[in-house]
DNA sequence: GTAACGACGTTACGTGATTCACAACAGTAT
DNA sequence: ATACTGTTGTGAATCACGTAACGTCGTTAC
């Protein structure tokens, strides 16, 4: 909905673009310099076409010669993709799926920067949990407004899903990374990206079985 | 091609059907006996026009009067996605992720049923996790195929991902749950769901950007 | 009894994303 | 020089998917 720079690519794009990315990073480790649409398509598991279209979108353009630019091309995807500052990310629910996202950010590549994690229990509040100090629950609204943070995820118990949900995006989060199994409901212009265990093992699941007495495809 | 119901459905369809089930299920515990396409498609996030199109897809069929009956749907659902038997699967990885997935597999549902799950780190070889031994990678083949394991969850690190799947499709896995940011390379015939963490992350922080000086709304 | 309503099942349509296909062009070999 | 190879960029075609629309039918209201 809004309008800026912002919102100029679709998810799906914005996906594959962090997936380039990667491959490109990749590839620059091994030395290579150059790359064609077709290696690029083959280790992102898409077709060359649409490599190619997905650059054509972001604008950049390679040699028919001698393909893409290793560097370069990283450097634009950065450009498109990441903040010109530093993104502040809050974390809310510090159990084991919280704890493996804040351990994931160790790596981080990306001008994320987890600033919070927050949680009930008053065990953990006041602790440093991989790095990243736990708040109360009850500072919510402050610490968001403080930090200025736009993005959140939710690694809490389904049951309070949509409350802490309402509560954040009320203090101006606007973009959420939703691992529970509820359908978060959101004001029009925030943006939900949901990681759903659940559904995920109902699919390997169903295409799991196979029909009777076959082995192997 | 074969008639078996192994691929009737899409993945799209699959992942739908099985949220319309958590859904229905929750819609029992308050006692709700019936439901209209409308309410399930707003607790799911999607139209009416997509639920009614998915319930023809299973063959489910309501009444115009009273709208769909919640048990007998979420029987349907059960019926479509679940396997007619248990369905063995392994974890690849008992680390901080991995820990994660195990703990959801308490709160199982499905006809999965986690047999084994596997590390190198000979500490962890031996002792149970979560209700479920591990075992030794080089005992993989040999575990996969003892048990009839069809379905593996990968959640170790980037740099095995590929070799263990080899390793295990080999022996006759053909879906798989993959959590690593590596585009696995698999053979025709075996399904593959990513759960790409970090794509989720660039996506969040995509739409996470504000133009400047804006603040709410 | 009849009309109006509302929801279902299904078909038809639209939209957006992906793939195809080809002109243009750099390099290479002869 | 010229022909050949292989890749890019992009308009056109295709495809998949979700949405809208409509006929049907039970229920309700009057």
């Amino acid at each position: 909905m809004n309008t800026s720079r912002n919102n100029k690519l679709n998810p799906n794009v914005v996906g594959r673009l962090s997936l380039y990315r990667r491959i490109l990073q990749s590839l620059a480790m091994e030395g290579q310099a150059k790359v064609f649409s077709h290696a690029l398509a083959k280790r992102a598991g898409v077709t060359a076409s649409q490599v190619r279209r997905d650059l054509m979108t972001i604008g950049y353009t390679g040699s028919p010669s001698s393909g893409y630019d290793v560097v370069a091309l990283g450097e634009a995807t950065n450009l498109e993709l990441d903040a010109p500052t530093r993104q502040p990310v809050m974390l809310l629910g510090v159990g084991n799926l919280g704890r493996a996202v804040l351990e994931y950010f160790h790596q981080a590549h990306a001008r994320l920067e987890m600033v919070a994690a927050v949680d009930v229990d008053p065990e953990k509040v006041g602790r440093v949990i991989s790095g990243v100090a736990t708040y109360s629950a009850a500072d919510l609204p402050d610490l968001i407004k403080e930090k200025g943070i736009d993005v959140a995820i939710l690694t809490l118990p389904a049951s309070r899903a949509q409350e802490a949900t309402d509560l954040i995006v009320g203090a101006g989060v606007h973009s959420l990374l939703n691992f529970t199994n509820v359908r978060l409901r959101v004001p029009d212009g925030v943006f939900v990206e949901n990681m759903d265990i659940g559904i995920a093992l109902a699919k390997v699941a169903y295409y799991g079985r196979r029909e009777e007495g076959r082995r192997g495809e």
